[in-house]
DNA sequence: CGTCTATTTGAATGTACTCAAAAGCGGTGG
DNA sequence: CCACCGCTTTTGAGTACATTCAAATAGACG
């Protein structure tokens, strides 16, 4: 199993022994899934903090009309979970599925508590992975209201470059909060532009 | 001086010894400020973060257009700092600003590194708060997407009945991310309504 | 080649915005 | 006590950005 990735990207923020490391990966589970599998569906607990080793997911919400809504893309070095649902072990309010063949580390919810006795710097890792995801979650809804939806889609664009070639257009359209229809109209526009 | 919401906030996540309580009172600046005072200034630093005592803040983000977009109010035991400039130590993206005299416990970068090797229970203490703050801002971006303007407004005041009393108008409009204009309408059309 | 899904195009509509002007509401000073 | 000032909210007309619905077109896959 190819837990390198995790590591490296963990020693990016925190140092670790190698007995540490390996009580990491004692307490982590490697799993694929299909393209289309869900990892977590609106209502279940959400079992699992995922780190992606390969492929590429979506999160997302379903609101009472039955529109998707999608809160974020994962892909290789990503996490991925219904943070509020793992924490607290309640029904999620989002679904989690792979876009592609996708293959995940996957910490448990008590794996996890074990693990911040056994590693007590997992605290801080956690503690600065999610402050990052925080900033950036408070960004995007600034983005969301100074900005126009053709300005937020060349933003997207910059940002996640790779992006645009992995997924359909109109899951993009759904990040952005625009209709499939507009979306396509204003790459239309800005086709013309250049 | 009166540390006892700290302490009572921090106890609903961790357990402190009295010890560890004093280290952290130890480590926390109390300050008073006035209405209209800015406690961070788009472009400094953020060098606290600061649990409110009393009083009322807001958090704002000023576009090219000199639009103000206000991304969060702060009241009696919230939390408020730009944790994006703050962690890192780099510019803010946000200024904030009191709209009430205000009395904040304030923890420097510096102390805090402290506290956390002191007490490092807080490593988890900390974590948790940003967990929460995450997932509160997620399912804000969600809402933004799902509800229109007059749903969100609802939403707003249900969930935060005292805001209304306390801040203008046309700053919860902004907070809603639309005009003070057209809160004044749907608030009109809503007064119709029942 | 046909089928299924994704994207584009167009017309009509709606939601929210801009700009300008008027009305309301505290406070302050004469 | 009233008049005036500054600030906030309301109202209205015209406009822009984004949506809906329907239909046409393009791509992908067996």
């Amino acid at each position: 199993m190819n837990y390198q990735p995790l590591l490296n990207y963990m020693e990016q923020h925190i140092q670790l022994t190698s007995e540490e490391k390996s009580l990491v990966i004692n307490r982590v589970n490697h799993r694929k899934y299909l393209r289309n599998q869900y990892v977590v569906q609106q209502g279940d607990v959400c079992r699992f903090e995922s780190f992606v080793l390969s492929g590429c997911l979506k999160t997302f919400y379903v609101d009472q009309d039955a529109q998707e809504h999608i809160v974020m893309f994962a892909v290789e070095n990503w996490w991925c979970a219904d943070l509020g649902s793992f924490i607290t072990q309640t029904p999620a309010d989002y679904n989690i599925q792979c876009l592609e063949n996708t293959e995940l580390l996957q910490f448990s919810f008590d794996n996890l508590q074990q693990l911040y006795l056994e590693v007590p710097q997992l605290e801080r890792f956690f503690r600065i992975i999610i402050q990052n995801a925080y900033v950036a979650t408070e960004k995007r809804i600034v983005r969301n209201f100074s900005l126009s939806a053709k300005e937020r889609y060349l933003k997207f664009r910059e940002q996640y470059p790779q992006m645009e070639q992995r997924v359909p257009q109109y899951m993009i359209a759904s990040y952005l909060g625009i209709t499939k229809e507009f979306l396509s109209k204003l790459r239309g526009q800005l086709m013309q532009e250049d």
